[in-house]
RNA sequence: GUGGACGUAGUUCAGUUGGUAGAGCACCUGUUUGUGGCACAGGUUGUCGCGGGUUCGAGCCCCGUCGUCCACCCCA
């Protein structure tokens, strides 16, 4: 027997329709905001991942299902989407168009980790990028988007906000960290010392309780913003207010990759285990000119599918469709035609045994029809068809072309 | 990459100090050869993850291997 890859998952019945009431619920609201679909390629030349993604990130170091192709070139599957949408909205020339252009995806991501709750080595987002818009509005704007989205699929969550900084406060931010990173280094972790080197920001995060005390003092970004940036973030906060959308401000939030600044946000749910953000995106301004675009201004998040997968609650099922039946071996052929018919419009179940009524009355239960249609000896002599609404428990005989 | 737990029917699991497998659920068939969900009665299902070893004998003990899960790292 042949079983999945690790970390990769076939979805059936009910985790299937999860899935898809996911999709379907996102797309609905993100089209309401004015995005439109973009498919782009899983596989893209790796280059594309180490410029945007970053090589310092863990992603790009050592996540990447990366190979050569027959051709020779070295090409990776997207271990996240908004490398490549940035790259097609390049490879469109959309960037020399002074239009504002916002577009929404799905679909499946890879990255060679260690399955766990919540990570999985193939897994889904759904993601939105808007671009050429620098203003705040848009920030907030997109936040409001996925509370409306976690609402709307019954998830509850909480949001962290931070601001990263730009191109002018980061640098001034960064040396400052350090130096004083460096003067406790003794005494941090192993861990913090290595990220000291790697992205000196994570160590503000350490979980470690005595990195933890010597870290309280360390300077926050918070205090480093400059004249656009802090403006910025307190405009954020107060148009959230304003919203009544409640956040906390996590100093501490640091994206994994590289291309982010200014504002990053991430949705976390404290029901799902350690991997608890749901969702995460930012600002990255930087990242269009980077993969050789004229600057534009953009704007992101992702959801993680998978890690909401068992929070949304589930509309309730309701009894749909027709179930057709026979219970002598002649009148099997006639149900084919009126299944033809009623599939223009209604979903239909036709059973090609011949069996008995009660065997008929539990098959049309198990599909979960509204409705049981059967034709035994008398309805086959007379024309007719035997129908019963197996919600409001009517039947009735009537004419085939009445039906 | 590191650490821990666990692999027994479709599924969830039980299996006593080693004596060649069991339960619930699910599924199928019946309970007046024309009335579903409920109830009742029957019934099907396993190379006990795989490979070695110890033993008269291994689901149980030992070694290896593969896989799953959880956590770390990191991230959606």
């Amino acid at each position: 027997m042949i079983n999945p890859l690790r970390g990769m998952k076939d979805l059936t019945f009910e985790e299937s329709q999860r899935f898809t009431h996911i999709i379907d619920t996102a797309t609905r609201i993100a089209q309401r905001y004015g995005y439109s679909y973009i498919e782009t390629p899983i596989l893209e030349e790796t280059a594309l991942f180490k410029r945007s993604v970053g090589e310092s990130s863990d992603i790009v170091g050592k996540e990447m299902y990366q190979f050569e192709d027959k051709g020779g070139n070295d090409v990776c599957m997207r271990p996240e989407g908004t490398a490549g949408v940035v790259r097609a909205f390049i490879s469109a020339k959309l960037d020399r168009q002074p239009v504002k252009q916002k577009f929404y995806y799905y679909g499946p991501m890879f990255r060679y980790e260690r399955p766990q709750k919540g990570r999985l080595r193939e897994f889904h987002q759904f993601g939105c990028e808007s671009f050429g818009e620098a203003s705040v509005y848009e920030d907030f704007t997109i936040i409001t988007m996925i509370s409306q989205i976690f609402n709307e699929l019954g998830i509850g969550f909480d949001l962290q906000i931070n601001s990263l900084g730009c191109k002018v406060c980061m640098p001034r931010y960064k040396e400052n960290l350090i130096a004083s990173l460096t003067d406790i280094k003794e005494e941090l972790c192993e861990d913090c010392n290595r990220r000291i080197g790697t992205n000196p920001i994570r160590v503000l995060d350490c979980k470690n309780e005595k990195c933890r005390l010597l870290l309280a003092e360390s300077p926050k970004l918070i205090d480093y913003l400059c004249e656009e940036c802090d403006p910025d973030f307190k405009k954020l906060t107060a148009l959230l207010d304003k919203a009544g959308i409640s956040y906390e401000v996590n100093s501490n939030l640091v994206r994994g990759l590289d291309y982010y600044g200014k504002t990053a946000f991430e949705f976390v749910s404290n029901e799902i285990g350690a991997q608890s953000a749901i969702a995460g995106g930012g600002r990255y301004d930087r990242l269009v000119e980077f993969l050789d675009g004229k600057p534009t201004p953009a704007v992101g998040f992702a959801i993680g599918i998978e890690r909401i997968m068992e929070l949304v609650q589930m509309p309730e099922v309701q009894r749909e469709g027709i179930y057709m039946g026979a219970m002598t071996e002649e009148a099997v052929e006639v149900l084919f035609p009126l299944a033809a018919e009623k599939r223009k419009e209604s979903k239909v179940t036709v059973e090609y045994n011949s069996k008995g009524f009660k065997s008929h009355m539990k098959g049309a239960d198990k599909a979960n029809a509204k409705y049981c249609l059967l034709i035994g000896e008398d309805e086959l002599k007379n024309g007719t068809v035997w129908v019963k609404d197996l919600e409001s428990k009517e039947e009735k005989t009537v004419l085939r072309e009445a039906f």
